[in-house]
RNA sequence: GCAGAAAUGGUGGAAUGGUAGACACGAGGGACUUAAAAUCCCUUGGCCUUUAUCGGCUGUGUGGGUUCGAGUCCCACUUUCUGUACCA
């Protein structure tokens, strides 16, 4: 029989379409399981074999869920909003929205191909107005309310006006930006203005003073996780650090609950490793050092406390507020100079110049517990955003104090027994401490963990500093200076921003001439006409980054065409949260930090059920392009095959993976690509040219995108899902390389086969090795399937077929049951055998089979022979026999004779079922 | 620097502490064919022995350890990948 892919692909892609099979709806009566993907932003380049990897396990998973008779709940859409489409939009003068919305056609016909279980009728984009009306809503409930440290919390802000009204700042925990203290009637006196602008310190969403990664390519500034070592993530732009007032997330605050929740979570060590260094955690003391000739007192955050007998200066960051009250009109000069050089570099320059450069302030700052002055210099090493600004300097146990302390000449007090300062820093936190005697506190000969115990607890008491805990963790700035994006619900009033009211929303995205930042240098919603309120207040300029639309996506998929709320509370109770997010670890810093932000804030005003959005998260891997080389002898127009390569001087080239087969270059079409090579000549091996391969990244420019829509066409959907499973483990990366597609091609042409041969009307029961070998299956394939171990259910249907084939069985039963086993892997073929055997409804909706032990039991057992561990021979023993019985039928053996003569038996370990080891010596 | 993951044939990769290399690709040989493709069968870690079987030795990055027995557990090291970094 034939196996016309393309023919039952389209054919049950229909019915699925025709029966709306994949629709999801509440039913109470059925557990709930969410599988989610995490969405793709629709790229120009369309999907290349790589995107779908994950979309495959997942589908695999929702399927056999379904099988198991949950209500599954599986949907798929856009992050439709981002700088790519934009980019494209200002060379091409297109609207983003035209190309968006064409990219998203080739997407969903390319997804289509592959006959996923989507319910798209759950489709969302993140650009759609009635998608970021929810987003814009979100961003207002955030400005309207405040993060309370004691009730662990997020509040509505007016609950903080009325404690304002009635006790000033008095008793008030609340997360702010900046320390503020004042009376009721302080308040009260307060201009409406006045008192906005006190309220934005503690708004969740708010305006501020920040220190911003900007990109001037782009024009506009980025999120940290957008940045990767001073250059722009997308599209490798310099990025320079600049103070702007900015939109903000105050995720700061959240920070101790999203790293205390990791531990809930069934997330991989590293993700989670990873995250809790970007929340990084920090114990330690801030410490007030008073200043010389001043009233000034001068704040810094340290690890370590008990070092303090070492701190021979002190380092402010450039952009500290106290280098101004600081530097002494001698040195001003000098500061100044300092500051601008600084302010010049970008992130990246000084990142790569580990050069030491500072300069001193001209004020000394008095140690509190010995009473020295110490001098107080300003230095780029110390970073503004961080603890307070400033540090104590400890050169002998900081490696950049040290290198800075040696180029100005600082004295360095080594402060721990045994350290050698001579040549280097002693960083460790551990060994005893010496030198650290003051008037009111001594450390020496304590251990350092002890040490820094008893100087928290000396300063606090004596008020020169409190035990804090810091977070690497920042806020996130929440502005772009772009177009494509959601607008902010926000208009200026006498220069303070108010919200707009919610029957505004959705806030739609205006036209404008040009996407480019106005001659002022507005962004470009500057250009926009009438972007203004009735009343002629100005709207923010401003648009919202790419996590906004894609932190609380998962929510809408619940709901999606909901009008009153972003989520129903039926909705919501019902699907709770997602069992099973599949997507790449490149998000860990990102979007899966914003989402458990956004999902906490939203289960603190009680909108949500859960207070985290992903139970269990598992990552696929990159899949990287394998790119062929052919090698022309320098030159020439003469290319030599690989295996002889090293013999000539050559130069590797490129071939486009399509003109190759098996790494065999296919030299006509080679002659035929470009009019350079049309008179190549081949130097052969073995009458072929092979190719060399290099692993890459997949990409147009390296001639190594492989398209699956090629794949489909060709070999088809279930080929293409089988496949990619077969590749390897989901969680690793690995090279794409069709090479091996034929085998699982092959396979499945097999099965076809056999099916062909399959009796419907047959009602035998199946022998008691086709029964053993199914149910092996069926326990393999579970088993598989919950641990995410696709590449191996796989090989086991490869075993299974082989040994029925080996048996020569066709019997309904077994083929039936395989049906149903294979339905989440290759869904379109298990249609097709699923109607063949006489069924009328659709394979989904089997029972996912169960598996019998008894059935997998042996009437004999298989003992490998050991001697001293090495494996000698099989012995095959009854089921029943006992350790003892074993034992003898080993012992007994002719071929034992061999291993035995000449020494003696000191131990024999019969493990049972497993394995005899002979001990003999 | 720090953190995490990994290292097994020509290749992708299998192996609850119990006969390492499942399954697949590739390669070699054979059958069918006028021929090719497709299909089917056999061989395939390395080395040695044998006409062939039978058989032996060796083998999971390196060095130790635990164990009757280690790819698997422990310690140290090497290399690779990923993330992150003047975070005080």
């Amino acid at each position: 029989m034939e196996y016309n892919h393309k023919e039952i692909e389209s054919r049950w892609q229909q019915y699925w379409r025709d029966n709306n099979t994949y629709r999801a709806e509440i039913n109470p009566d059925k557990k709930k399981f969410y599988v989610l993907d995490m969405f793709p932003y629709p790229s120009g380049a369309g999907l290349h074999v790589g995107h779908p990897l994950g979309y495959i396990a997942s589908d695999i998973y929702s399927r056999y869920k379904r099988l198991q008779g949950f209500n599954v709940l599986h949907p798929m859409g856009y992050d439709a909003y981002g700088l790519p489409a934009e980019q494209y939009a200002i060379q091409t003068g297109q609207h983003p929205e035209k190309t968006t919305t064409e990219n998203i056609a080739r997407y969903r016909n390319q997804l289509d191909k592959i006959g996923f279980s989507f319910d798209w009728n759950r489709e969302i984009r993140t650009c759609d107005p009635e998608y970021y009306k929810w987003t814009q809503w979100a961003f207002m409930q955030m400005f309207d309310h405040y993060y309370d440290l004691k009730a662990d919390k997020a509040l509505p802000i007016s609950d903080l006006v009325a404690h304002f009204a009635a006790n000033g700042t008095e008793g008030v925990t609340a997360a702010c930006g900046k320390e503020l203290n004042f009376s009721a009637a302080e308040w009260n006196a307060m201009t409406e203005k006045e008192q906005r602008e006190v309220l934005m310190n503690y708004r969740i969403a708010y305006q501020g003073e920040t220190m911003v990664n900007w990109c001037e390519a782009l024009g506009t500034v980025l999120a940290n996780d957008e940045v990767s070592e001073g250059v722009s993530v997308r599209g490798g732009h310099p990025v320079e650090q600049k103070v702007m007032n900015q939109w903000c997330l105050r995720v700061s605050a959240y920070a101790p609950r999203l790293l205390d929740d990791l531990n809930k979570l069934e997330w991989s060590e590293s993700l989670k490793e990873t995250q809790r260094n970007w929340i990084g955690r920090s114990e330690g003391a801030e410490m007030k050092f008073g200043v010389k000739d001043s009233d000034l007192q001068l704040e810094i955050f340290t690890t370590r406390a008990d070092t303090i007998f070492g701190v021979t200066f002190m380092v402010l960051a450039p952009e500290s507020e106290y280098v101004a009250q600081l530097t002494t009109p001698e040195q001003k000069e000098a500061v100044e100079a300092y500051l601008k050089e600084v302010s010049h570099k970008t992130e990246r320059e000084r990142q790569i110049d580990k050069r030491v450069s500072g300069v001193f302030t001209g004020s000394y700052a008095i140690n509190p517990l010995t009473g020295k002055e110490i001098p107080v210099y300003v230095s780029d090493y110390v970073l503004a955003g961080y603890g307070t600004g400033a540090i104590m300097a400890v050169p002998a146990h900081d490696s950049r104090d040290y290198a800075f302390a040696r180029h100005f000449n600082l004295p360095v007090i080594p402060l721990i027994e045994g350290a050698d300062v001579s040549e280097e820093s002693f960083d460790a936190k551990e060994g005893i401490m010496i030198n650290s005697e003051g008037p009111e506190l001594n450390l020496n000969g304590l251990q350092v963990k002890d040490a820094i115990a008893k100087t928290k607890k000396f300063i606090e008491e004596k008020g020169l500093g409190k035990v804090k805990v810091n977070y690497r963790l920042r806020d996130a700035i929440f502005s772009r200076q772009r177009y494509w994006g959601e607008p902010f619900p926000v208009y200026y009033k006498d220069g303070v921003p108010y919200l707009m009211d919610t029957e505004a929303l959705p806030l739609l995205l205006p036209e404008v001439d040009s996407y480019l930042p106005t001659a002022d240098g507005q962004p470009p919603l500057g250009r926009a006409k009438g972007w203004h309120t009735p009343e002629g207040y100005p709207i923010e300029l401003c648009t919202m980054p790419g996590f906004a639309g894609s932190s609380a996506y998962y929510l809408r998929y619940m709901d999606p065409r909901n009008n009153e709320a972003l989520v129903s509370k039926e909705a919501d109770e019902y699907w709770q949260d997602v069992d099973l997010y599949v997507g790449g670890a490149e998000h860990a810093t990102g979007h899966l930090i914003y989402s458990r932000f956004w999902n906490k804030f939203l289960y603190d005003l009680g909108l949500v059920v859960k207070d985290e959005p992903f139970r269990k998260l598992v990552n696929q891997g990159m899949i990287q392009g394998r790119s062929n080389f052919v090698y022309r002898i320098k030159d020439t127009n003469t290319f030599v095959s690989h295996g002889l390569k090293d013999n000539y001087d050559v130069t590797p080239i490129r071939v486009d993976i399509n003109l190759v087969s098996n790494d065999i270059l296919d030299t006509d079409g080679f002659r035929a690509w470009r009019p350079d090579f049309k008179d190549a000549e081949f130097i052969l091996e073995d009458g072929k040219y092979h190719c060399g391969y290099a692993v890459e990244k997949m990409s147009k420019s390296m001639f190594n995108v492989v398209n699956p829509d090629d794949i489909v066409e060709r070999y088809g959907a279930d080929t293409l899902r089988l496949y990619e499973m077969f590749l390897g483990p989901l969680e690793q990366s690995k090279p794409w390389d069709t090479n091996g597609i034929d085998g699982v091609n092959r396979f499945l042409k097999k099965l076809v086969g056999l099916f062909s041969k399959t009796d419907p009307e047959d009602n035998t029961p199946m022998s008691k090795e086709v029964r053993k070998s199914v149910h092996k299956l069926i326990k393999k394939v579970t088993q598989d399937i919950e641990n995410f171990s696709f590449n191996t259910s796989v090989a086991a249907f490869m075993i299974a077929l082989n040994e029925l084939t080996a048996l020569k069985s066709t019997n309904r039963e077994a083929m039936e049951t395989i049906t149903i086993l294979l339905a989440p892997f290759a869904p379109h073929l298990a249609e097709e055998f699923w109607h063949q055997l006489g069924h009328d409804s659709s394979v989904a909706d089997a029972k996912w089979p169960e598996w019998d032990e008894n059935a997998l039991k042996e009437d004999t057992v298989k003992y490998p022979v050991s001697f001293n561990g090495k494996s000698r021979f099989v012995i095959e023993a009854p089921a029943d026999a006992t350790p003892k019985q074993v034992e003898d039928m080993a012992l007994t053996n002719p071929a034992a004779a061999k291993w035995i003569e000449g020494k003696t038996v000191k131990k024999v370990i019969v493990v049972p079922g497993k394995i005899v080891n002979i001990v003999v010596g």
